[in-house]
DNA sequence: CTGTATCCATGTGGATACTG
DNA sequence: CAGTATCCACATGGATACAG
């Protein structure tokens, strides 16, 4: 999955959807940022198992996609943190409605 | 992607219901099937070069996590049908938003 | 602390041919 | 008509080492 490029052309617009939200890690990464402004520290260690270059390549494809925001401190040691656009907060309501359906899909099994 | 095995063991609900209509052809089948019931060679016309054995592969995923239904004529020359099952039609909230979603990106973009 | 760069394993999806 | 069976290319994701 990666960033939204300017040649594709996606036939549905569901597809873009679940291609900005379709990542690896992509939902575990909103989750933590709809929490509110996280570093890059701070949201290596909530998404355990990530590696560093998998985080930095979906942050980057989120930016890309215009769903979070970076906010570089010019200071050292560096200091960066991610938080949600106003784009990316209007995610939210379709992240919970996935929330309850999968909570009611493993109820039905 | 690949059907929901009991062996998973995934954090979060949200990446339940991606991984249900993740793969690459889901959100269009459904699409269709959202129409009405489809044969598989209505299917396979509608989805514009999607090859045979991914519109068997990705209805078969759907059919093992509950989304489909599979009716097969017993007659020669084979007549198969799919629907939504019931669990599938809850599904159509969440595509929808995801279509507004989709359409409102594209717009703000 | 917040990344890059490299290399590599695996999975996903596709082309093609064949079948009950 | 509705599939299976092979074979294969490429993208995705991960381990590890290094850097500003």
């Amino acid at each position: 999955m990666e960033a939204i490029e300017s040649e594709d052309r996606l036939t549905c617009s569901v597809e873009i959807t679940l291609k900005v939200i379709g990542g690896r890690w992509k939902v575990l990464i909103l989750r933590e940022l709809f929490f509110g402004v996280k570093r890059f520290g701070e949201l290596h260690r909530a998404l355990h198992g990530i590696t560093q270059k998998m985080l930095t390549q979906q942050l980057r494809e989120l930016e890309q996609d215009g769903i979070v925001d970076r906010h570089v401190y010019l200071q050292v040691p560096p200091k960066v943190e991610y938080s949600l656009t106003p784009l990316g907060e209007t995610l939210k309501p379709i992240l919970d409605s996935m929330h309850e359906w999968g909570l009611k899909y493993l109820q039905s099994r």
